[in-house]
DNA sequence: CCGCCGAATTGATCTGTATCAACTGCCTTT
DNA sequence: AAAGGCAGTTGATACAGATCAATTCGGCGG
């Protein structure tokens, strides 16, 4: 864990797309004494399930995986997070999954209470925050009928689709998608072994849906890719 | 669906527990004119996955079945609504869910707008409902952990315990457990089949864990489920 | 009280995915 | 350039849970 040196809000790299996108000039420079950039390394844990709460995140480089272990070592993985997300929201005053650094990752940090005071008497951040919250409690609730009925061809070609889009939304269309998880981790996070993982995609493969590269895939024909996430 | 006379919110059944609770004596006067009760009769649809949100719902009496269906008809239960919870949140104006009466229901009808104007100017209110987003999302990713990662009968013994536990929670301790829901229902909430969710329970008896009795099972041995549950 | 009907259970078999085990290929270190 | 190691792939086999098929149970109408 590194802290580099100060910043500016007004030149963030994620200022359009995160929570602060909704502070006025004058609030932004208040919001700028309440985070201090931190860096994390490939594979550090930024905070774990167990954790009580002291400070929210908002990442702004890299790409997170957001987890939930069970005690005899069974991962899943609840979510990606990419720049822009907003991380640390709870209740009961405790984290209630695990976020490690996948990749080299920034991410500017809040302490709770401060932040807290700050949203206090700023309505219109906690209606980003709870709009926020419902966005990902759809999401969540995709990631429950993929997990619980459909297949692990249907899964894994949804999961390519999803995430491309995403990146879309942050970096512009593409039809190669990188992949900085690894295996294991789309596995943990599709509710598959790494086995079933590997073998579905060198059959989207063999189909011609997709071509592995490294670090990624390149979508080859995104039409037979949703015919085969949909049923 | 059946719209009964009118009534009062301070009589309300779930006055104690619902959004509402952190209103005051003022506002729930005023609050009082922007809601209706409405019934529905068992198996009756109160909103649809595609339909356009126009209401939100505080559930009275009864309970719900919330849930996703894939093209093909194959459904993923995300939640059972129980008194006192609040439904209709949503991003993009639709509802992203489907919600059905299990047995008799009745419901706290506001209009979106209304309801919307109502908490504008009353923050605390919106932190309210901002807690409930997040307790239901961390719920969500519990959920993620069940499908993705547990077994049918560890999956079915954390249903037992985790619904026991909302049910203790609304009317109090006890050990026999009622499932107003079908076993479709929990098959469908388990990610699972009826098949499988019934022989469980039968093996789940013949362990001596649980008693199967009319609408619902009696739980025999509260710890052993609790070991069968975890890992 | 009988017969009907949908829900639940039970049984037999099948299959998708997990598990166990090797192998390959790429990056890193020296 | 050789050696080591980890991520990914591929193969063989096992098995949990799905599917297909009866059968039983329990509530309800006549």
């Amino acid at each position: 864990m590194i802290e580099p040196d100060g910043h500016f809000c007004s030149d963030c790299a994620v200022r359009a797309t995160a929570v602060c996108s909704s502070l006025d000039r004058a609030e932004l420079k208040e919001f700028e004494r309440l985070g201090r950039r931190v860096s994390f390394a490939a594979g550090e844990t930024v905070f774990s399930e167990e954790d009580i709460t002291t400070s929210f995140y908002n990442l702004l480089e890299g790409v997170m995986r957001l987890y939930k272990l069970l005690p005899d070592g069974r991962r899943q993985i609840v979510d990606f997070a990419l720049p822009g997300d907003f991380l640390g929201m709870n209740i009961a005053g405790r984290h209630n999954f695990s976020a490690d650094a996948i990749g080299a990752v920034t991410v500017c940090q809040f302490a709770k209470t401060a932040f807290g005071r700050f949203v206090e008497d700023r309505p219109h951040l906690l209606r980003q925050i709870n709009e926020l919250a419902i966005r990902e409690l759809s999401q969540a609730r995709d990631h429950l009928v993929l997990l619980g009925r459909r297949s692990a061809e249907e899964k894994v070609a949804t999961f390519l689709l999803n995430w491309r889009a995403r990146l879309v939304s942050l970096r512009g269309s593409s039809d190669t998608v990188p992949l900085p998880m690894n295996r294991q981790d789309i596995a943990d996070y599709l509710g598959l072994t790494i086995e079933t993982v590997s073998r579905t995609f060198t059959r989207l493969e063999r189909l011609g849906v997709i071509e592995i590269i490294q670090g990624g895939i390149s979508l080859l024909d995104p039409a037979r890719a949703k015919a085969l996430a949909a049923a």
